[in-house]
Formats: C-alpha cells, structure tokens, sequence
DNA sequence: CTTATATTAGACTAATATGGTCTTATATAG
DNA sequence: CTATATAAGACCATATTAGTCTAATATAAG
C-alpha cells in the first residue's frame, strides 16, 4: 500500500527527462527514455500513450518522431498522474469506487474518518507539481 | 495504490470496537467482532493474533475467551497498523526494500524528490492515532 | 476429568492486480 | 517506397491479496 506502480514512476522519470532537454532538442522518443533508464520499452510506450490522451505530451507520429511535453512542468500535478496510473484515489474502496460492494458498508465504524486522512493526502498529492520534483 | 488493504481496516475496525465498549465488558472474542461486522471470522482472528503479536491487544485462551485492547488507543497509531499489515512503507520500492533491484537506480531522478514526499505521508500517519478514528 | 469453546500457527487455495511482452495498424520524414 | 515512429489492444507471467481450513493448545465450567 501507499506505493506508486512503475507506470506512475515510470511517466514521473519521462516527464522529468522531457522537461530537463533544451527547447531546440525537445522532441523525445520513447526508446529513447527506455535506454537511458532502463525502462522496459514496451510498458513505457503504453505510459506515454496515456499521457499523449492526457494531454500531458504530444505525440509526433512517424520517423523522427517521438513525443513533446505539452503541459508546463508547474501545470503537470502528482494527482494528475496517480489519477491515470493507479485508478481512482482512495485509502479505502469506499472512497474509489462508485459501485460499492464492501460489505462492511452499513455499520462501517472507519470510513468517516478515514475520510479525512485521504483528504489530506489528496490534498498534499494535488499540490505536488512535476515541478517541485526538480528542486 | 495509496489504499489499505482488507487486513488494516479489519485491525481498525475491531480496535475500534474493542474501544467502545464499558471496561467491565472489555473482553471481546473474534466472533463477535466478525458477524458484527461481517468480517470473514477466519481472517480476522489472523488479523487479531497479529495485533496481539504487536502487543496492542491482549489474547485470552480458552471458553470465554477473547482479547482485551493492551494499549490505549491514543497510542495506537496509524503507522503501526499500517507497519505490521503493508509490510514497509513508502511510496517506492527503494524506501522499502533492504535489497534493491530497481533497475533505475543508479541513473534515478526522481529517488530523491519522491523521498520528502514519502516522509510527509509517513509523518502525518504517525501522527494519526485510533483515538482520532474515533473523534 | 471431560467437554465446549476460544486462540495459535501454519499450510493452502482463489481471485485480483501488476508488470511486461507481442502483434497489427497507422503515420510520416526522407 | 522504406525505415522508423506512435496507437491500440490482446496476451501472459508473476506477485500480492483475500480468504479458508486443519491441527494444536489453552481454559472455564459442568
């Protein structure tokens, strides 16, 4: 629990390796990130897809192709990339879910107050920006 | 991610309800606690055997049996639970692991930003305690 | 002493999530 | 036309999680 997948890690890395190249050098491809980090290519094709339908990067298809940041490091916060990569937030299914099949859920004694401890951390997670990972 | 899984909030819930009750009916067996809440009774008497190996309840053998809360719940906090039913914590592997086998690790640029991150999550689930779960 | 009922400890299975791979299709620079 | 890039989706292997069961031990009470 409260660990990142490598999909998470592995589109913070992309990002952050996007954000460092100078203007003129910004076109990035994704074997490009693979093999400076030893990213599995395949998986960080599918993240860098997913951030393309984010909005996050822009895709340039074809040879010399690759990907461009869209979004302003500053722009780009950590909720955003646990909202893609990890499903919905929430310490407990009940704040995840919009089906709930907990069974618990009626005399439930902790979700209310578990309520407020994933509040805060949402809060914290939709204040942190790619940006500040930098510093 | 960021969720607890089933073990912590079946931990909470029955410290919870252990904490409820008047001192002279303080002695609560993992049945009752189970088909109160519908909690799958063989799972939670693993979950309570573990908070009795912790030392946060106290077990009591035999007919009439149960467990009896050890601790106050003021000093329960939620990063011993979460301690003892996630396994370590951190939100990446290498704040968890003694060994690591992360393949980025060497050339890792987000190691080091992701640290703070984890220690204000960390340190704000030390400062939780059951006794806020109850407010 | 016997019985009923409770915890203890461990093996075990089932279900789900995660990480990773591969294939086919499409786009485009040269 | 060809080489090389992304797009989309199927697919598989493995790890984690949730849940179950059995045998052993402890103990209150008849």
């Amino acid at each position: 629990m409260l660990y990142f997948n490598k999909k998470t890690e592995y589109a913070l890395i992309a990002i952050l390796h996007m954000a460092k190249k100078p203007a003129e050098a910004s076109i990035t491809s994704a074997r490009e990130i693979a093999e400076a980090y030893e990213v599995p290519y395949y998986l960080l094709a599918k993240v860098l897809q997913q951030l393309a339908g984010l909005g996050v990067v822009k895709a340039v298809h074809g040879t010399k192709g690759g990907y461009i940041l869209a979004k302003r490091p500053q722009d780009i916060t950590l909720a955003d990339m646990l909202g893609v990569f990890e499903g919905h937030l929430g310490v407990a299914e009940c704040f995840r879910e919009e089906k709930i099949t907990c069974r618990q859920w009626d005399g439930c004694t902790i979700k209310s107050p578990l309520y407020k401890l994933n509040h805060k951390i949402q809060t914290m997670l939709s204040q942190m920006t790619v940006e500040d990972l930098t510093k």
